[in-house]
RNA sequence: GAUUCAGUAGCUCAGCUGGUAGAGCACAACACUUUUAAUGUUGGGGUCCUGGGUUCGAGCCCCAGCUGAAUCACCA
């Protein structure tokens, strides 16, 4: 298979056989002994101070015997400075005037060994005595550049490339770096806060014989050996109860669910939630123990417990308003769910001029006014508490209400962050609520469960201790966090569609079927009017022009214009 | 799913009433021993997303498709 390579790939091509005709492996084995960052040189400068370090060359201007260069590694960029005299005491000064001067490319690894040193215009420098190249690079990196008013020329943009790419992306632009650095610093301050809580991290299946504990549509897998289908995972949340049942106070798993719906700037295939379970508690202890959490986290992710998500500034300090969706209703519409019946509710809506059908039963009618009139206005953290029932399968009917649920959802910038209950756990009921959600699924309802997990309800009916629970998206969290409205921002590989296969035809003996069959009937007639060759070649024009033109540059044949007009001829 | 916009050099982008493509950076060559978007001179580099149509002639106009983005709708 032939690979097309453009000519800036052909040259570094040509210079990797140069290298190693040098007698240089531009891909060495040997560790490279680095002893500093460019983030320690900044920190810990000391004049004249030995360092070893190693990375890519991101910028080289070469001035005749000596030359300026940048050096890049995880740390960030260190100005490094060649001089033929330093690199070459001895006669030979080839391994700066050709290794280093012709050889070298941006983008190439390049460990080396120097002394600091402050140049005139004050910047903090190695001086280079020694390098070694580690690693050559054959593509050149879509490199940016920064004027001394700190703009940025060139910038690698293009979202499809960035996330095609994203390796690139990395090397390229600091920022997109700095947002998965504080992606894994929320997990790690998440764990930090839930362990010394003394809960546990579990793990439970990502491949599932039922796909439970959300309403969703699931990727289906197929296991031969069992010959049953497996489903991938759309949640965990009935395998962190068994544990619950088991007999831990605490348990919580950073969970991959796959959901086989939409794909858009807020929705991947694939994406992260938190669950963790305790024993013992209820949804109020939740919100408490949820917004000290994420006040924890914004402060170790940003520093701040401020944090701004587009023209919005957010305030994670804790504590967090808490509003029930009655009395949210109640202040953006005026209306007064309380006892009211599905018609009331579904009248009520209506004028409002919110969309409904007649599907919706009470619980939906009162999610879309909701959703449409209230969650919206949600700015600030705010907890939304006591859904109806309808909605809730998996969570306990409210003490003080029978028609309402211990539930809140945790509202950011209009949207939902986190969700959790007073878990049910009464096995009759959880078997009740099932049975109905079996009976949506049946009547066409996609989202609905439709196989009732019958071990689950074995499980419960052990007995499983009162407990709270509570999921969090954690892709949307660092969105919030970074400042970035898309989640393919915030996913290293964020799902794409398969790029398409270029098909590459570079040299003449791989012209198309039609310059082919064009060049055929120009060899039995070595030169002829150009209207007949194009007529015989029954061609588009498009493609007629196309082959042509690759039959004329590829050297085969010519273009001639006299006086008695434009003939073809074979050379 | 709907609408709008976009796809031209390695990167970021121009491209006139339709007349066989330009710039900056990057690349190559030469000069230059503290520069900083280094500089100066010179040079090379394009299936203008794909397919079809209109035309003597299409990067440009028309149709279809592919890919992406934005907004909206739907969905957790």
């Amino acid at each position: 298979m032939s690979q097309h390579l453009s000519e800036q790939e052909i040259i570094r091509r040509e210079k990797l056989n140069s290298i190693r005709e040098m007698g240089i492996n531009p891909y060495p084995a040997d560790l490279f002994p680095v002893d500093s960052t460019a983030q320690d040189i900044k920190d810990k400068y000391e004049e004249g101070k030995r360092v070893v370090i190693a990375g890519r060359m991101m910028s080289i201007k070469i001035q005749g015997k000596a030359s300026f260069g940048e050096l890049q590694d995880s740390t960030g960029r260190v100005q490094v400075y060649f001089n033929r005299d330093e690199i070459c005491p001895e006669e030979d000064k080839s391994k700066y005037n050709d290794l280093f001067k012709k050889l070298i490319d941006l983008g190439d690894f390049v460990g080396m060994e120097g002394e600091l040193f402050t140049t005139q215009v004050g910047e903090i420098t190695v001086k280079v005595k020694d390098f070694k190249l580690l690693s050559k690079a054959l593509k050149p990196l879509p490199l940016p550049k920064t004027d001394k008013e700190g703009v940025v020329h060139d910038a690698f943009t293009d979202p499809e490339l960035r996330y095609r790419q994203r390796y690139a992306d990395l090397v390229v632009n600091p920022r997109v770096k700095e947002v998965f650095v504080k992606r894994t610093k929320m997990f790690t301050a998440m764990r930090n806060f839930f362990n010394k809580s003394g809960y546990m991290e579990v793990e439970t299946p990502v491949l599932q014989p039922i796909p439970g504990g959300a309403a969703a549509r699931p990727f289906i897998s197929h296991h031969n050996a069992l010959d049953i289908p497996l489903y991938l995972r759309i949640a965990n949340e009935l395998y962190l109860k068994r544990l619950i049942i088991g007999g831990f106070d605490g348990v919580y798993e950073f969970s991959k669910n796959f959901r086989n719906e939409g794909m858009d700037r807020t929705h991947n295939p694939e994406f992260t939630a938190l669950e963790i379970y305790v024993a013992y508690k209820d949804y109020n202890w939740m919100m408490d123990y949820t917004e000290s959490l994420l006040e924890h986290v914004a402060i170790e992710v940003n520093g701040s417990t401020k944090s701004s998500f587009g023209e919005h500034n957010i305030n994670w300090k804790a504590p967090y308003k808490r509003v029930s969706m009655t009395d949210s209703i109640n202040e953006f519409t005026g209306f007064d769910i309380t006892g009211k019946s599905e018609e009331e509710l579904r009248a009520a809506a209506k004028s409002m001029g919110v969309e409904v059908d007649d599907t919706m039963g009470k619980g939906k009618l009162i999610d879309e006014i909701f959703g449409e009139k209230c969650e919206g206005n949600y700015i600030q953290p705010t907890f939304i508490t006591d859904y109806p029932k309808e909605m809730s399968p998996l969570c306990k009917e409210h003490r003080d209400n029978p028609e309402l649920t211990e539930r809140f959802e945790l509202m950011v910038c209009g949207k939902e962050i986190a969700n959790a209950y007073s878990e049910l756990n009464d096995p009759i009921d959880q078997r009740e609520r099932f049975e109905e959600q079996a009976k949506l699924a049946e009547k066409g309802d996609d989202e609905a469960t439709g196989i009732i997990d019958q071990d689950f309800l074995r499980a419960l009916e052990y007995g499983m201790p009162p407990t709270s629970g509570i999921g969090i998206g954690m892709d949307r969290l660092i969105m919030y966090l970074t400042n970035n409205p898309a989640i393919q921002e915030v996913l290293f590989f964020p799902q794409m569609r398969p790029e398409k296969a270029k098909v590459v035809n570079n040299d003449i003996e791989a012209l198309t079927a039609e310059a082919k069959s064009v060049f055929k009937i120009l060899s039995e007639r070595e030169e002829c009017p150009l209207a007949e060759l194009k007529e015989q070649a029954g061609l588009s024009n498009k493609k007629w022009d196309l082959s042509i033109k690759a039959l004329t540059k590829g050297g085969l044949a010519k273009v001639i214009k006299n006086d008695a007009g434009l003939f073809v001829k074979l050379l």
